[in-house]
DNA sequence: GCAATTTGTTCAGTGGTTGAATTAAATGGC
DNA sequence: GCCATTTAATTCAACCACTGAACAAATTGC
C-alpha cells in the first residue's frame, strides 16, 4: 500500500497555475468559503454576492456545494435585519473535516484537533524527557497520542483531514528532520518511521502528514488565534536557540530554501563572547534560555526546558535581583535585534513566543524600549509588543491550523475525497 | 479633465479575486504570457500547451489574442527541430508597449524606456545639482526628460504604457514624498505638481505613473536584469542612508505600511557611535558614505554623490591606505548586518548597488567573510555577493521594469485599453 | 511520391457563470 | 387580516471559454 506523503508547503496551483475549465468552479469555492470564514458575522449568500462581485446564482450554486461537502452548515437563527425574507447566514462547519497538530518536543509530546471554525477541540500533552528517547521510539509513542486525539475527534463527528508536525529543528524536503538540537536528532526520517503506525493508515481517505519547523508553525498558530488586523508579525521563540517564524501580509515566509527564521544568530555585540555557530555576539548568547540562566544564577541547573521559563518567571516575581537583571539584559539584546528587523521588514507587530511568553512581562519593556529608540517609523505608527496568545501551545495548534487552512484556501482537495 | 493617480502596488485582483467568467480568458492571456516571457528559446503553441496543460486550441485562441493586442510575435526563422511541421516560435512583441522609468536624485535626473522584452531601449541622463532645486522646478525638469523619452520609444513604434518615478525618500499613499532628506523633499504631493504636465497627457490612454521609493524600483531593476534563479535577494543601495530592496520569491517585499528596507539602522555597534535615528552603533555610521569618507579622510569635501564613490574606487585602485582601511572597516559592519538579515530571512544572494556598485571589487570580501563566519547555512548552501548588474541605473530601469511587469502578469489591462 | 510526424485550426460539446424572471418569506400600512 | 413592499434565494435559457477529436498544413525520411 504506497502511503502519499506530503512535507512543506504544497504547491497547490497544478500545471503553473493554467486555468482550465473546472478550475473555475474550483477557484469561486475557495473565494466564497474564504469569504464566510473571514467575516465576522454570518453572511447571507446575497451579501457574498455583493461582496465578491459574482451573481447570487452563482453563489448559491457554489454554496449548495459547499454545504453538501460538510464544510459549511446554515446558522439557523437568521439575524433580523429589517423588511424582506430573513437572510439565512452560512457558518463554517463544525463538524466536517478538521485538523491535526503534532509537536514533539524536549521535554512532551502534544496532539491537538482543531475543527474549521477554528475551535481547539482536543489537546493533549504528554510530558516526558525525550532526550534519551530514540527518534523511532519518540514517534512511536507521538503516533499513539495522535491515535488518541483521533479517536476524540471522531467520537465529536469530525474527520481528520490531514495532519502537521512540529519539529525543533530544521526539516528538509520530505519530511527530513536535518539536525534538531536539543533533540539531539540528525536526519530523522520522519515519514519513513512512522509509515506502519495508524497515524498512516487512517480511516477514510489518507491524510498527508506534514513536518514543518516549530517556529515556523508556531507562528502560524498566532496568526490563526491572534487578534486580527497584524498580518505581518515576527514570532520568536525563546527556548534554547532561538526561532522566529515570520509572517509577512498573512502569509507564512520560510525562505528561499526552507530555512529562515534564524534570528538567534543577529549579531548583537559583533566582538561579543564566541557562539556555537563560529560567529561572535550573537544574540542567542544573550537572550538564549541558557544565558538568561547562568546571568541570573541557575547555570547548571538541569531544568527542562519549559520548566526553566517558569521558575525563571517565579523568581522575577518574587523579585530576585539576579533574575530580574538577567531578564532586562535579554530583554535589551532581543530589543536590538528586533528593532533591526523591524526596521528591515516594516512589521507592526512582535510576539513573544515559546519560553518567551512567560516572560513577556519581564521582556517586554526592554525590548519596546530599543525599539522606540531604534525603530525610525516607531514615532509615528507604533509596533505592538506581545506575548504569544496560544503560549506553548502555539506550535501543535497552528500544525492542526495549517491543515484547516489549506482546506479553506482549496476546498477542492477536500471536497474531491468526501464526495 | 479628471486625471487618474494610482500609486504603489495596485491591487489587482478585482473585488476580493472572485473568478467571473471572462477571468478564465483573462487568467490564462497572463498563464501563456509569462510562458513566452519566461522562456529561453522562443516556444510554440504546441510547446506552451505541453507545459501549461491546456489544450492547443486554448492556446491558439490565447495567442491569437496577444498577438492582435502586441504583445507578442511570430519569430519566424522556426528553430528547425525533426520531422513534422515546424513550430513557430513565439516571442514577446518589440513593438508593443513599453515602460517608463524615471528618477529625482540628488545630482541627476534619469529617464529610460524598456520594451516587452526587457531590452534598454532609451536611456537619458540630466546631470544637475537638484539640492537647491524646488520640488516643482524639479519635477518640471523632470517631465520634460520624460516627454523626451516619450517621443524616442513612439518614433520606435512603442507605446508608452505607463511609468514608475524613483525617488530617494519615503513614499505614502497617492505618491506622495513623506520625506526625502538627501533632496531636501518633505510632503511633496508629485501627482498633484505633475498633473499639468505632458506626462500626465498622453497621446493615447493615460499612463498611470507610481511614485517609489529608489531602494524598491532599485532592487526591481536587479531583478529584471540579474541573473535568472535568483529570486530571493537583498539588494543594498549605499548611498548617504543605506537602503534595501527585499525581494522574496520573485516579487518585492514592500513592508505593512510600505516602508520596508530600512537597513541602514541595524544596530551594528549596540554602545557605539551615536545616529541621527536616536539610537546607537546604526549601520549607516559605519558603512554609509559619510562615514567611509570621513574614515577615508575625505571629510567636508562636498562631493556629488556618486562622484564620492567612483572617487573613493579611485583612491582605493591606487592603493590608498586610508581609503582601503575605511573600505574594509565598512565591509565588515555591512558584513554583521547583512550576516543576520541572510539568516533570518534565507536569502540566496546579496547584491550591492548604489553607491556600493563601483566599491564593490573592495567591500565584497569582508562581506563575504563575514557571512562565511555568521550564516549557518553557509557552509552547505553558499549565499552569492555580487555587484549590481545595472549600477547606477537599476532603479530607473527598476521603475520602467516594474511597468512591463505589470503587464505581462495580467495583460488584460493593456489589452482593454489598445484594442 | 507517399507514409510518418508534428503543428496548428476548426467545430460540436460541455461546464459554469450570467441575468432576468420567479418563487419564498418576512415587514408594515390600512 | 389583507395586501403592497422588500429582500433572499432559486430556476432557466443564454452565453462564454475551454475540451477533445477530427482535420488541414507543413516538413522529414524512405
Amino acid at each position: 500500500m504506497a502511503v502519499v506523503w506530503q512535507c512543506q508547503a504544497v504547491n497547490s496551483t497544478s500545471s503553473a497555475g493554467a486555468v482550465r475549465q473546472g478550475s473555475l468552479r474550483e477557484l469561486n469555492l475557495a473565494v466564497v468559503l474564504r469569504r464566510i470564514a473571514a467575516a465576522d458575522r454570518p453572511p447571507s449568500r446575497a451579501e457574498i454576492a455583493a461582496g465578491t462581485g459574482l451573481t447570487r446564482a452563482t453563489v448559491s450554486a457554489v454554496v449548495d456545494d459547499l454545504i453538501a461537502g460538510r464544510l459549511v452548515a446554515e446558522a439557523e437563527p437568521a439575524p433580523r435585519t429589517g423588511a424582506g425574507r430573513p437572510a439565512r447566514g452560512l457558518v463554517l462547519a463544525g463538524d466536517g473535516p478538521a485538523g491535526l497538530g503534532l509537536e514533539v518536543n524536549v521535554d512532551y509530546l502534544a496532539a491537538c484537533v482543531v475543527d474549521l471554525t477554528g475551535t481547539v477541540r482536543h489537546h493533549l500533552v504528554r510530558r516526558a524527557d525525550l532526550r534519551p528517547v530514540p527518534p523511532a521510539d519518540a514517534l512511536d509513542r507521538l503516533a499513539t497520542l495522535a491515535a488518541e486525539a483521533r479517536a476524540a475527534a471522531v467520537l465529536d463527528g469530525l474527520t481528520v483531514a490531514g495532519a502537521a508536525l512540529a519539529v525543533p529543528g530544521l526539516v528538509g524536503e520530505g519530511g527530513l528532520v536535518r539536525l534538531a538540537p536539543n533533540l539531539g536528532w540528525r536526519d530523522v526520517d520522519v515519514p519513513a518511521l512512522l509509515a506502519g503506525h495508524p497515524l498512516a493508515a487512517p480511516v477514510d481517505g489518507i491524510p498527508p502528514l506534514v513536518v514543518d519547523n516549530e517556529a515556523n508553525l508556531a507562528a502560524l498558530g498566532e496568526l490563526h488565534a491572534g487578534p486580527p488586523g497584524s498580518a505581518s508579525f515576527l514570532h520568536i521563540t525563546g527556548e534554547i536557540g532561538i526561532g522566529a517564524g515570520i509572517v509577512l501580509d498573512g502569509v507564512l515566509y520560510r525562505g528561499a530554501r526552507g530555512w529562515s527564521g534564524e534570528i538567534g544568530h543577529i549579531p548583537v555585540q559583533p566582538q561579543g563572547r564566541p557562539c556555537r555557530c563560529g560567529g561572535q555576539g550573537c544574540l542567542e548568547r544573550y537572550a538564549g534560555q541558557e544565558a538568561i540562566l547562568a546571568a541570573a544564577g541557575l547555570a547548571g541547573a538541569d531544568l527542562p526546558a519549559d520548566t526553566a521559563a517558569t521558575r525563571l518567571a517565579d523568581l522575577a516575581g518574587a523579585g530576585d535581583p539576579a533574575a530580574l537583571a538577567a531578564l532586562a539584559d535579554a530583554g535589551t539584546a532581543l530589543g536590538v535585534a528586533v528593532s533591526g528587523v523591524v526596521n528591515l521588514l516594516d512589521l507592526d507587530t512582535v510576539v513573544l513566543g515559546g519560553g518567551y511568553a512567560p516572560l513577556a512581562p519581564w521582556l517586554r519593556p526592554p525590548v519596546v524600549a530599543e525599539i522606540s529608540r531604534r525603530v525610525l517609523t516607531a514615532a509615528w505608527s507604533p509596533v505592538t509588543v506581545r506575548p504569544a496568545a496560544l503560549g506553548a501551545r502555539s506550535a501543535a495548534v497552528g500544525g492542526a491550523a495549517s491543515v484547516i487552512r489549506r482546506i479553506v484556501e482549496r476546498p477542492v482537495g477536500w471536497l474531491a475525497r468526501s464526495g
